[in-house]
DNA sequence: TGGGGGCTTTGACAAAGTCCAAATCTGGAT
DNA sequence: ATCCAGATTTGGACTTTGTCAAAGCCCCCA
């Protein structure tokens, strides 16, 4: 529960209003996009540049201090849960992510079946399905991305 | 080893020579991202227009006969080989892409440990580390992606 | 009080796809 | 072999998600 200022200074991060606020961000909304971030920033700092958003984002992530997710048909996603190997459980329709444990525990399937040589440093994991309220009733709640014609 | 005409006429497809050669394309340079399947199919046709490059590879891929991959950081790529869940090892420095066949049998880890009342359709694995050329000798035989500062 | 270095801002630029309307082609039926 | 309706291909504009680069700010320190 360290303070968001205490947190960059420990990494030796100048510490900005700007900075604070997006760490703070993405502590409160986990999973959240650049834009998102950005949407909660100008709600208490009044205004911020796109790219501040995405300098301080990508210091962030190089320090360790949150993580970048990717997943397929989506902008990238930040959170601050960092160095404990949790995967994540993504909405085909809507895009909701929720954290999953590792279900093998650490570094799941790290070493793959044949390793053509790679060093290998990560297994990425992603689980795709239907949340509960895009597959209930067949009404949706929230914007679709595909739609399966 | 069918050829592509007939396995286009099998799905109830039209047989164009654009999807041919497209099909082809990916069947032939498994792996390959839409700009390359394009490059390949120049050399074939002469010309091809890039919406039909993605017209083709998204009815292949709705379809099922090809299979579409998203890792972090590439455009997107296409495979010729669905239908056996086989995951993929990627090169964080040339995007060096390689099949692994899944370790744990058929879907692997389908069943996460905390569902959070998702239906769950696809575990998706992508194992990230450098290639034997990207990791040797300090000195990449191909372009990288990301610089490390 | 005068520099510097790092941040932030702006605005241009790039990559990867999608949207649309017009032109062309396919496959099935004469 | 010929026709036609519907599907496909094209070219070009447009969108989304980010990055690049130059200029302005800010704050710390001598
Ligand atoms: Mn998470
Ligand atoms: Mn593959
Ligand atoms: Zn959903
Ligand atoms: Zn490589």
């Amino acid at each position: 529960m360290v303070d968001a200022a205490d947190t960059l200074r420990k990494h030796g991060l100048p510490v900005t209003a700007q900075r604070v606020a997006i760490l703070s961000a993405v502590h409160h909304h986990p999973h959240a996009t650049a834009d998102e971030v950005a949407e909660q920033v100008r709600s208490k700092l009044g205004s911020i540049s796109r790219q501040s958003v995405y300098n301080a984002l990508n210091v962030l992530t190089e320090h360790g201090i949150i993580r970048r997710i990717q997943p397929a048909d989506s902008p990238a996603r930040y959170e601050d849960r960092v160095g404990d190997n949790h995967h994540h459980l993504v909405c085909r329709s809507c895009g909701r992510t929720e954290d999953v444990c590792c279900a093998t525990g650490h570094t799941p399937c790290l070493n793959a079946s044949e390793e053509h040589g790679f060093a290998i440093d990560e297994a990425e994991v992603i689980y795709w399905g239907l949340c509960p309220s895009c597959r209930g009733g067949g009404h949706a709640s929230r914007p679709h991305r595909h739609s399966h014609s």
